[in-house]
DNA sequence: CTCCTATGAAACGATACGTTTCGTTATATA
DNA sequence: TATATAACGAAACGTATCGTTTCATAGGAG
């Protein structure tokens, strides 16, 4: 009772007035990085990174329209250091890129958050639509490792590049979502030679 | 009440005894399946399969854990003409297996039920262990294909079927999670034509 | 005839969703 | 200075789906 009376301590975020708390955003972003790295994708819902950001749900949804929004942007802030090396050979950049992409997908976190944001694609049309847009985008920037390749006389002419982008980001992808990002630099130089190379005899 | 009272029909599927009904079972996958065609991935539910297969929830869970496990028998239901026709070349072999996976997934429907069994699979752990063990079995198949190559000379001896495997897989997985499984048999020549050939001028 | 198990209707508790209400705060505007 | 506006968070709400339990009923096995 009295200590109640006398000075509780209320240390929750309270409004800033008529603008948006950048704290609060912070906070939320934060949170939702969180639980994603610590529980995964089982323990992660609006309510429990409510709780933690110790952020009201009306909060999250105002600025977010759902889970998969949030998750998105948890996602681009955990952009890694560019993975474009350009080697000097193809198979060296796409030896780089597989290397890259394990690396930060498996160290950050960051892996998590794309098997969730692929899996809510295959339900919710505007998770799909944001990954499509991802997608594009990051296969004409993998496409340029080929185009580059064409460019120096390295590649034959008429492949296509779009396809080689497919190929390889299949392939992280399949390992992505059935878990098995292991790294080895042995199997992953395999990968690049056979896949620029060919496999004939 | 007149009605009621005197001869009202209940047609609903009653005990055969101690043992399993076929019919049960039967209705059941009947009705997931029809469900998944019809309404997609958004309309499924438990509720759902039993109210149209007319069967109680208590039912299907006990013979099936839950959501994913009756996914899988409905998607193993479905399974194709086999798609192994051994053309005689491994490119001919790649484009065959291309072409009869995209046609299975496309007419069949059963792309969809495997959409969501890899989305199931990336927060549900018995998910992810039934498509590992689908994806490693796969793995296997597919792989013949590169050491049937291999055994006949066309091929290097010293690639990685495993590699080559997951290249091929990773491909379609990827046209899958992202709804591109259009069909045009020129670029699917021509994905089959890079992964063996090579890339190289 | 007496177990044992299957079947399905109904209801349950739990969980997460997305929303509404309400009191409080502070900036922006008149 | 006075008022309107908008963000913030706590609490509670209604909804949906999950997976389970209870119950009455059915029929084969021993």
């Amino acid at each position: 009772m009295t200590e109640l009376a006398a000075d509780d301590i209320d240390d929750r975020r309270r409004s800033i007035g008529a603008r948006r708390n950048p704290e609060t955003e912070r906070a939320i972003l934060e949170a939702a990085e969180a639980i994603m790295a610590e529980e995964g994708i089982a323990g992660f819902s609006i309510e429990a990174v409510a709780k933690r950001a110790r952020a009201g749900k009306p909060t999250i949804y105002k600025w977010w329209p759902g889970k998969t929004a949030l998750l998105l942007d948890v996602y681009h802030r955990q952009k890694p250091a560019s993975v474009h090396l350009d080697t000097g050979s193809v198979e060296g950049d796409v030896f780089a890129f597989l290397t890259g992409v394990f690396a930060h997908w498996g160290d950050t976190g960051a892996g998590q958050v794309f098997r969730f944001i692929v899996a809510e694609a295959q339900r919710d049309a505007a998770a799909e639509a944001s990954l499509a847009d991802y997608a594009a985008e990051r296969r004409i920037q993998s496409g340029e490792i080929f185009q580059r390749g064409i460019d120096r006389g390295e590649l034959a002419p008429d492949i296509d590049v779009g396809i080689c982008a497919d190929l390889l980001a299949g392939f992280i992808w399949k390992r992505l979502l059935t878990g098995r990002i292991e790294r080895d630099p042995e199997e992953l130089r395999k990968v690049a030679r056979q896949m620029v190379r060919g496999l004939l005899a």
